[in-house]
DNA sequence: GATTTCACGTA
DNA sequence: CGTACGTGAAATCC
């Protein structure tokens, strides 16, 4: 069977072989192909590509692909069903309400299971107990072109279970934005970041010193860097690194701190002189020990691009991370991301999101209204009648779930204020408290813990606050992550600039030097664009800070 | 050798 | 008694 007419958006599901042969599904039959079919079907249908994960995505990528949308099983299934697991043999359990419990497994630890594969036609990829068999999610999958071909057409039949999961036209776009999440992930480990290697180099050496020749004169720059702070303690002998001597010696020297944080140690600067001497050693240990000459060198490609790992959704609220420093590079080091050659940075941040998205998911018509101002904590603040710090503050602590603290009055006022949004974020606390799930607008089901059996009631109670903070926190948190990525994937449908780094409220793209301006106009229509899609009908108002540049230092924010 | 603790960077 | 993440060094647990 060759490819039939594929209508636009219409569900093709895919599996890729080692060999990179690739087996076609969709809802009237399956066939086998390659790679370069793939290419051609986006390019003349368009259809909605169907995979178990977005490990399919990465040879189409690494081949210069660029699909439009996708339907990604395992995505789909974070978000329908919580938690970070999503293999194949779990998605299907899930989807048929199989106990999770007997998913079979490879090898030794499957030896005592009973009904084992071998049951049954090994062909055939579910077993008789209902649950997919081990031979093929174990790899078994990519055996021939048949089962590449079953395999794809699995894969169609469980997005086609999980669309009937699905509640509410919002959960619906949730699965699209997840979908591509997952597919721009693959596209921005395959990219990197823009990264100047000469301009870190120039960064790193004044804070730690010139790159070591040998293990030895790396061992020398370690022993200088601790004696500016010894020098200070003649006598002693102390592991700055071990963070037990170093309060040791706090204590001795009249410090009695609890511990040895660089915020603790702060109002004691001044004090003794081994205290700054100290705080400036962390610093300048942070950027040898983690962002020094071996991190440039492990992480940053010969084409000067910082690459590293990416997932679509953490495991709780569903925010998007990276690794290798991606997400927590001093910003310091900001400097050394910079525009290529002939090409421009745009960077883009939502203003004031968590407030924002709460007036949305929470329908508060009052907040709503404050959205509509440039800055929400203003007229916030004039409704509370306190200053705009003040104001500021008491709203992140109603989101965050704070309880100390001096925001007591104004806490207040919110609740007389923005009565239906906070009642919003009592309910998600109370349902965290009482240990239940929680489910975000756009539907990411956040899974809460049990208290453990014999914990004392102090500890349970703690462990209830933990639990209302964390879904009080989640709902928000959630949502903004979901109105994010709708915002990201506008922008990488709608623009020609590529998207470099993804940063929870924030976006760098780069773009060719003349068409910055041109993209930063596209970033405040795309906004305004993901939001009608992510909340039709809402009154709030986004709004997005967006600066050209040619390095990420230079943009404010 | 794997896991936990401490610390600190980002949002 | 704000949340989340990733990272690295040392301590701790097998």
């Amino acid at each position: 069977m060759t490819a039939p007419g594929i209508a636009r958006g219409e569900l093709v599901a895919i599996a890729i072989g080692p060999a990179l042969d690739v087996g076609f599904a969709t809802a009237t039959g399956s066939w086998a192909g390659a790679l370069p079919e793939v290419l051609t079907l986006e390019a003349e249908c368009r259809p909605r590509w169907v995979w178990w994960s977005a490990a399919t995505a990465g040879p189409l990528v690494a081949a210069g692909a660029v699909l439009a949308t996708c339907w990604d099983v395992a995505a789909v299934h974070r978000l329908i069903f919580g938690g970070w697991h999503a293999d194949p043999a779990l998605v299907w359990a899930a989807l048929h309400d199989l106990p999770t419990d007997t998913i079979p497994g490879l090898g030794q630890l499957d030896l005592l299971a009973p009904a084992g594969d071998d049951s049954g036609d090994l062909d055939e990829p579910v077993r008789p107990d209902g649950h997919l068999r081990a031979e093929w999610t174990g790899g078994g999958w990519s055996r021939d072109s048949q089962r590449l071909q079953r395999w794809a057409a699995l894969a169609l039949r469980v997005a086609g279970l999980q669309r009937g999961r699905i509640a509410t036209p919002a959960h619906a776009a949730a699965v699209g934005s997840e979908s591509g999440a997952e597919l721009l992930c693959v596209e921005l480990a395959h990219g990197g970041l823009p990264l100047d290697r000469g301009v870190a180099e120039r960064l790193i050496t004044p804070m730690i010193g010139p790159r070591p020749a040998t293990p030895d004169e790396a061992e020398a720059q370690r022993r200088r860097r601790d004696e500016l702070v010894l020098q200070h303690v003649p006598g002693r002998e102390v592991d700055l690194r071990n963070p037990a001597q170093v309060k040791a010696l706090l204590v001795g020297l009249g410090f009695d701190v609890p511990d040895t944080r660089s915020w603790r140690l702060e109002p004691f600067v001044g004090a003794h002189p081994v205290i700054e001497a100290f705080l400036a050693w962390r610093k300048a240990e942070r950027i040898a020990t983690t962002y020094g000459y071996s991190w440039l060198d492990e992480n940053v490609g010969a084409d000067g691009r910082l690459r590293g790992p990416w997932t679509g959704s953490d495991g709780a609220a569903g925010r998007m991370t990276a690794g290798a420093g991606l997400h927590n590079m001093p910003a310091e080091l900001r400097p050394a991301v910079v525009a290529e050659p002939g090409q421009v940075l745009v960077r883009a941040d939502l203003g004031q999101i968590e407030p924002r998205v709460l007036a949305a998911v929470s329908g508060d018509a009052a907040l709503a209204a404050a959205t509509l101002d440039d800055d929400l904590y203003a007229p916030v603040a004039a409704r509370l009648r306190v200053e705009r710090p003040v104001a500021k503050v008491a709203v992140l602590a109603a989101m965050y779930g704070q309880t100390s603290g001096t925001a007591g009055e104004a806490l207040k006022g919110l609740e007389s204020a923005y009565p239906t949004a906070m009642q919003y974020l009592r309910a998600a606390s109370e349902e965290g408290r009482a240990g239940r799930d929680v489910r975000t607008y756009g539907g990411r089901l956040v899974r809460m813990w049990p208290t453990p059996a014999g914990v004392d009631e102090t500890a349970a109670r703690s462990l209830a606050a933990a639990r209302g903070r964390f879904a009080r926190n989640a709902m928000v948190q959630g949502a903004a992550a979901e109105l994010f990525k709708a915002w990201a994937l506008t922008v990488r449908a709608r623009s020609g600039a590529r998207i470099v780094l993804c940063l929870h409220d924030e976006l760098l793209l780069q773009a060719p030097a003349g068409e910055g301006e041109e993209v930063a106009r596209a970033l405040h229509r795309c906004l305004d664009e993901a939001a009608a899609r992510w909340f039709r009908g809402s009154p709030v108002r986004f709004v997005a800070d967006v600066s050209v540049v040619s390095r990420w230092s230079d943009a404010k924010g």
